[in-house]
DNA sequence: CACACATTGTGGACGCCATCCACATTAGGG
DNA sequence: CCCTAATGTGGATGGCGTCCACAATGTGTG
């Protein structure tokens, strides 16, 4: 007999759709995707099963709700990595650094929180949804957006040609996400962070040589 | 009143551990790992489902086998573009095609039975699974084998140095899954042929460069 | 050759989940 | 102040994974 459930004085909850997604979110930290289930976030917040219909659709508007936020999460973790580079000197050093900082603060939010980067890539996308300004972090950019705004940073600093920038964050995109699943997902899960640093050092260094 | 469903004459199955496995691969090969469940897989079969239980352990555990038996047809598909390339001429340049087509055939796989790519990857692996013999393809050897073995053969030709060799198959494993990812699950998805494969052939053009 | 026993398949039940319909409660606008 | 639309509740349905008891069958032993 749980005394726990948190009752509401009021018939209304006020922010249930708020409060759903919060709890759709904690419940995709914990357990990924699959983890995000109706019942448990209504539960969780406190009310019926049912009223989640009021806010969402069903399940899966849910989980998509849940993937918006993990990648909004994600932007704000790649901003933070860039803030920390200072646009000094070279400019063509910075706009190498902003670029690699991207990278960086892509895999440091996979191992951080690797359940939620796995929800924010359980739904399918597509070139719309990347660029949605619900998946967006502090700047209002998408993770695809920061990563084409440093790839265009580059070319305005002469490191790439004109020409080899078309489709190029696809490609820079192609191997930080996979090296990230791998290190989540695949054979790579539960390497320890020196090794993981190295890897992720000479993963950014083949993208910077490479890409070019 | 279905009657199709396959009765047996005999009260025994016979071979039904093998016929699960297929019915859940069939289940993966149209709807993806979600898409693997026991009470389905055995209607197929036209058995009970507590049937399931004689040969696996749980669902789980028939996923798993369908993501060993996904991982198999990835390495065969492997070996499929490895046995077109001609094996004369430059030894440089034919260690580099036959590293090239490792990523081709992974690409072809993500692109051509999508939702049995990412059955293979559903279920999280570890260093030891990679290597399981269940996953081998026709040579006996894992997908991240096949490219373990290219790499092997750029350092032999000298197209690669010893030095950068290790760890070196997780960054081209990196590059190619996060781009046959991308394709299957992510915003690239829908992509037309003759533009995936400019895509493709640049990744590959990206780690032949970068990974010196 | 018969019979006990381990193996394999069946039937029925339980609890969890998503989802639907009908109903209750409430906030606000006429 | 009351009517209506929005929001939350209750109860039901059907699917799923899984467990237990039981039935049918293949097999090795005396």
């Amino acid at each position: 007999m749980p005394a726990n459930p948190p009752k509401r004085s009021t018939y209304r909850h006020g922010d249930l759709r708020n409060a759903l997604l919060a709890a759709g979110t904690e419940l995709a930290r914990e357990g990924g995707p699959e983890a995000v289930v109706l019942r448990e976030a209504t539960r969780r917040v406190g009310v019926a099963p049912n009223a989640a219909y009021r806010h969402f659709a069903d399940r899966d508007a849910l989980l998509r709700a849940v993937c918006s936020a993990a990648q909004s999460r994600l932007a704000v973790v790649i901003e933070e990595e860039q803030d920390t580079v200072v646009r000094e000197g070279d400019p063509s050093a910075v706009a190498r650094a902003l670029l690699r900082a991207v990278g960086t603060g892509y895999l440091r939010f996979a191992q951080t929180e690797p359940e939620l980067f796995r929800t924010a890539f359980a739904v399918p996308s597509d070139q719309e949804s990347a660029t949605s300004p619900e998946r967006a972090g502090n700047t209002g950019l998408t993770p695809l957006q920061l990563l084409s705004q440093a790839l265009d940073g580059l070319v305005e600093a002469g490191v790439l040609t004109a020409e080899r920038r078309p489709g190029a964050e696809f490609l820079a995109w192609s191997a930080v996400h996979g090296l990230a699943t791998l290190l989540v997902d695949g054979p790579l899960r539960g390497l320890a962070p020196p090794k993981t640093d190295d890897l992720s050092g000479r993963l950014l260094d083949m993208i910077d040589h490479g890409l070019r």
